[in-house]
DNA sequence: AGTCATAAATGACCAAGGTCATTTTTTAGT
DNA sequence: ACTAAAAAATGACCTTGGTCATTTATGACT
């Protein structure tokens, strides 16, 4: 095994059993002594890792990037509307899944946007999806032509993250849910009124 | 002065002396220490007054409400829309006269409505803001009758906080206000291609 | 194999956030 | 004014995240 090998092994390996440890007692109530105790090495080489206990779950989120390209590759017929209302939908659930850990993750994602340059965050990243996604449905011609994908994309995003923000203490799926389709429909339709659109 | 009013001075001093410190060397750099001393108070009593160091600024950001309720009241005249795009472009103009302080202050106020069981926070009282400024608009017929305002509120925010979010490691005030007004008029206008839309 | 330079691991140590038993202050009732 | 009870202030103490000088392992080159 490679030098580098061997550094992306403990890496997972640190991050697998930290996850663990976090969702077993919550990620306040886990030392990094214990996560680096159950991954035998010693506190002081945790931080050669991770240079903050919080990066653990921005790594993590890292790894969930093919998940996340599984999500958007599996909707791929019908109209786009629908499609999005999937991806959406399906990106809730796996949020929902370990919605403790996931919340925490999220405010650490908002903070390392907020913090990063130029650099790509999983924010970002989930961005970028979005916008590929959106431009190959701009080719068909199902969105507006003089909208821009990467603004479809980051108004998505935003009433996704506004979703997970107003309900995610209540945890009530199928109401998050419904915000979500009712979100949709305003991004999708608009928030002017037709009719004195039209009259401008 | 009762009892409550002192509590409240000595909140109130906390605040202002914490808020100093943070603009002066950042947020990380001040330590409570620092802060009760300068606020003639012992380490122990800060924690009588905020649970966590971050708290001061939720406190603060309370404290802006006035300000914000002004932003509200100021553009009363003309179409919604622009109205809208005024407003916005006031908030951010507040947001990057302190970004600094004031992106930490946003994560905590994510972090908090995330946790917020139904209490109030800094973002949903941001949200009903612009519901109540959306509902007269409403009335006046600008805005789609079956949109609910609430809903129009949170991809409000949602929007802003995208903007924030994308931008506010470079601090482009200029790119940032056009990204925010390309969103809303995607918002304002919907995704959907309208000739697409008007065939189904 | 032996030597050296570089990378990685380590754990004693430090700083600072947060806790809590104890002390001090305030209020209310007599 | 005196007393008891409730509220608030305090700072010694503990915990833990994070640092860093030192030690140990690794690999390249002869």
């Amino acid at each position: 095994m490679t030098r580098e090998e061997k550094k992306k092994k403990i890496k997972a390996d640190i991050t697998r059993n930290a996850i663990a440890l976090f969702k077993e007692k919550g990620f306040d109530q886990v030392t990094v002594e214990e996560i680096a105790l159950r991954s035998d090495i010693a506190k002081g080489t945790f931080f050669n890792y991770f240079s903050k206990k919080e990066h653990v779950l921005l790594h993590m989120a890292d790894s969930y990037l093919p998940l996340m390209g599984q999500i958007f590759g599996r909707h791929r017929t019908g109209p786009v509307r629908a499609r999005i209302e999937c991806i959406l939908s399906d990106l809730l659930d796996l949020y929902l899944q370990y919605a403790d850990l996931l919340r925490i993750t999220l405010v650490e994602s908002i903070r390392a946007s907020l913090a990063a340059g130029d650099e790509e965050t999983n924010i970002s990243r989930l961005r970028s999806a979005f916008s590929a996604f959106l431009e190959d449905a701009q080719t068909a011609g199902e969105i507006r032509t003089r909208a821009n994908a990467d603004d479809c994309a980051a108004l998505l995003v935003g009433l996704l993250f506004q979703t997970l923000i107003l309900y995610s203490s209540r945890l009530d799926a199928p109401e998050m849910r419904r915000m979500l389709v009712r979100q949709l429909d305003l991004a999708w339709e608009g928030i002017a009124d037709a009719t004195v659109e039209k009259n401008l």
